[in-house]
DNA sequence: AAAGATTGTTGTTGACGACAACAATTGTTC
DNA sequence: GAACAATTGTTGTCGTCAACAACAATCTTT
């Protein structure tokens, strides 16, 4: 357990504490209970709260290594699939080419990713991982599934399972 | 079925065309599978994406009354549980103090919710739906259902179920 | 009464999605 | 093969959103 959730990262209230910081618990409205009314029944609310807090965890968990989900997504698809154009790469992770840029220049600086001009196709580039991209990723990686045991303890083992094949069809 | 979710909003890519335009497939990598390796086994994508999906149906379906997810839970919590103050709703719903503001100043100008100051604690303002904010509200339930149909009929009624079940920790 | 905490407010920063325009290059069509 | 259309990477703008800092007004605590 520990202080895991709380390193470069957000504000994380210590979860459901709820307490006006000197102890005294909000009593403004009726006990303290706020219902939520129809929102209880959106799948879309629940599936932000959850985010939230997944991105929360995955950027306190790589925050030593200073990578974010999204970095980390293309990392993941450049490293499976070497010499992908710019515009496959953010066709195949739903992210605006014009974005791309900034990340790929960004992990370039880091050098962790080369843009190389492609032959067949004097437009586009062709994206590779540098050995020292290579050698990050693994490490990544490790911290990623890391941060995804996490998930497993917070809303259980074969939840996250159940969970990942419900919304298969969106990767 | 039919072009539900194209609206005022994003460029949904009819699905997953996937060709170039021209009808000529990208034949650049493999055979047009780009792997994503790691990532099929992380929630966060899955969820990062799933998300994105849900909001632009969400503001599609809401396009023609202009009603935003967020406004659309502040405007519910207030409707349920009226004289509110702003750092009761802003903890309830997870979002910040100085965002709110914003919120409600929208939603205060289109007559929809009011500030009223608190007589017992001066610093704070008692939030209420104006009537015209009741009946709005009414209306905009209505689309909310018929969005939560929406993705009913996406990922399957009783996986939308199961989802609401595992994520109910985080409402 | 003085010190500290809370509430609403304003402003800044950075990540992100959407969009528009552009140069370079490729593809298509007549 | 020349004119036109489409694609790729790039730059820039706009609006949303989370995080954070600072402030005045107002409780709360000591």
């Amino acid at each position: 357990m520990s202080n895991r959730a709380a390193r470069t990262a957000p504000k994380i209230p210590a979860a459901s504490g709820k307490r006006t910081a000197n102890g005294k618990a909000r009593a403004l409205e009726a006990d303290g209970e706020i219902g939520l009314d129809g929102l209880l029944g959106h799948a879309g609310y629940a599936v932000r709260r959850f985010q939230i807090w997944i991105f929360q965890d995955f950027v306190c968990t790589l925050a030593a290594v200073d990578i974010k989900p999204t970095q980390y997504s293309v990392l993941t698809v450049i490293g499976a699939n070497p010499g992908l154009s710019q515009m496959a790469v953010a066709q195949r992770l739903g992210i605006e080419r014009a974005r791309l840029v900034h990340l790929l220049d960004s992990l370039e600086d880091r050098k962790l990713v080369r843009r190389v001009r492609s032959r067949t196709d004097r437009r586009s580039h062709a994206l590779h991982l540098t050995a020292r991209g290579e050698a990050s990723l693994r490490q990544f990686k490790l911290l990623a599934a890391e941060h995804e045991r996490h998930v497993a303890e917070k809303i259980g083992s074969e939840n996250r399972e159940q969970l990942l094949r419900i919304l298969s069809s969106f990767t």
